[in-house]
DNA sequence: AACTATTTATAAGA
DNA sequence: TTCTTATAAATAGTT
């Protein structure tokens, strides 16, 4: 039905593949839609085109749904229940399971404790003191290479305060030198950009604290324990 | 097309409509297969005729499943798809969930403690102590209450002992009465029903023998550290 | 998207 | 059902 017999064959031509796809969808739909009424038939047709483009139609008296339900039970085939069933049982499997996982947790954190046998208990606690024990073992590590970390940083700065300080009491034992200080080029040895001048006691006091902050709290995460092991 | 226009409505005359659906789907397979050959398409048709009967066609390309699982992903707007979905969805949640609960396990275990910084690795610590003590409290407390249960109920069992003992004694002592003796009512007086007649101390071994067992087992998950509790 | 020469589908009859 | 055939409908190629 056209200019010429079609020959039987994929159009190569993508565009005209296209219209043809096109005028021949609407064709297949305005017949499904005639079968319907004429026949008081009920017809789903869905169709993907070479670009994976869904088109359906579906007739009034039905939903797709439901069309689909009756497909299954006449013919048996199981289309999509199965794996909606499938994910239904792995959801209530995973639900059990998860249950059980926060039970455990429950456990180790001595709740829910009415649900175990004598046995249970006994082997509970001695895991229990093992774990903590690593978890100790680990804990002591990690602030263990911290220090490490913050002495090698810090080497260099102790060593620069303990030649100023060494130079001050040199300085005080010299009654050449007063107390007061505001000429020397510490500041730059020492990091400190800003030109301001002071009593040198001030400005070394001012380091220690400055330091001692960065010392102590690392990434801000140390705790009371932590002093203890210095 | 054919000798007259038709009229779009129902077709009353049940054997002509029979004709016309039969004729009809026959030219609706027939373009859908053409348009699976010219356009390269898929095409899923599944009809039911008045009296339920089905007929489908599905491209050769493809099976109805495959095209209904496509059908599902794509259209995304039916009801059942987007329930289908939603347990997706759940399912990878409850999966993520699920691997964080092993994963707090894990480290309550002290295994993968990498991930954990100071503070975390302290409060774990700080956590673990706190569960122990209340898993070993709760762990003596099971063991004393048996242990209270045990005596009551043989407490009956000791007096009774302690009075044979007592009479044994009493007995040996009389030189009126010999070692042997197997008219007394001892045994109704601990529950023997049995008449044998023997040696008295060995009745009183017995005895005991059969005691210590259900003491010392219970429920069969008594443990070593239980006897050094006793 | 519209036109139109042709092919194709099919209603009615056999 | 299937075949025939007159006619309606669909559509390929073109604009």
């Amino acid at each position: 039905m056209g200019r010429g017999k079609m020959e039987m064959k994929k159009i190569e031509n993508k565009t005209s593949r296209q219209v043809t796809y096109s005028k021949r969808r609407n064709g297949l739909f305005k017949k499904a839609m005639e079968l319907t009424v004429l026949c008081d038939a009920k017809v789903s047709i869905i169709m993907f085109s070479t670009s994976n483009k869904l088109q359906e139609y579906i007739s009034p008296s039905i939903t797709t749904k439901q069309l689909f339900d009756e497909y299954q039970k006449i013919s048996g085939n199981d289309l999509w229940s199965s794996q909606y069933e499938k994910n239904l049982k792995k959801l209530t499997e995973l639900n059990e399971v998860n249950k059980s996982l926060r039970r455990e947790i429950r456990q180790r954190r001595g709740e829910s404790l009415n649900d175990l046998n004598l046995t249970e208990l006994h082997d509970l606690e001695q895991e229990m003191e093992v774990a903590v024990k690593v978890i100790r073992d680990r804990k002591y590590r990690v602030i263990t290479n911290r220090i490490e970390a913050h002495k090698k940083k810090s080497r260099n700065a102790e060593e620069v305060q303990r030649f100023l300080l060494h130079e001050l009491d040199a300085r005080n034992e010299d009654p050449q030198y007063g107390l007061v200080d505001n000429a020397g080029d510490y500041g730059s040895l020492l990091g400190c950009s800003n030109g301001d001048s002071g009593i040198f006691a001030l400005r070394l006091n001012d380091l220690t604290s400055n330091q001692q902050p960065n010392f102590r709290s690392g990434s801000g995460s140390e705790l009371t324990t932590y002093t203890l092991l210095e």
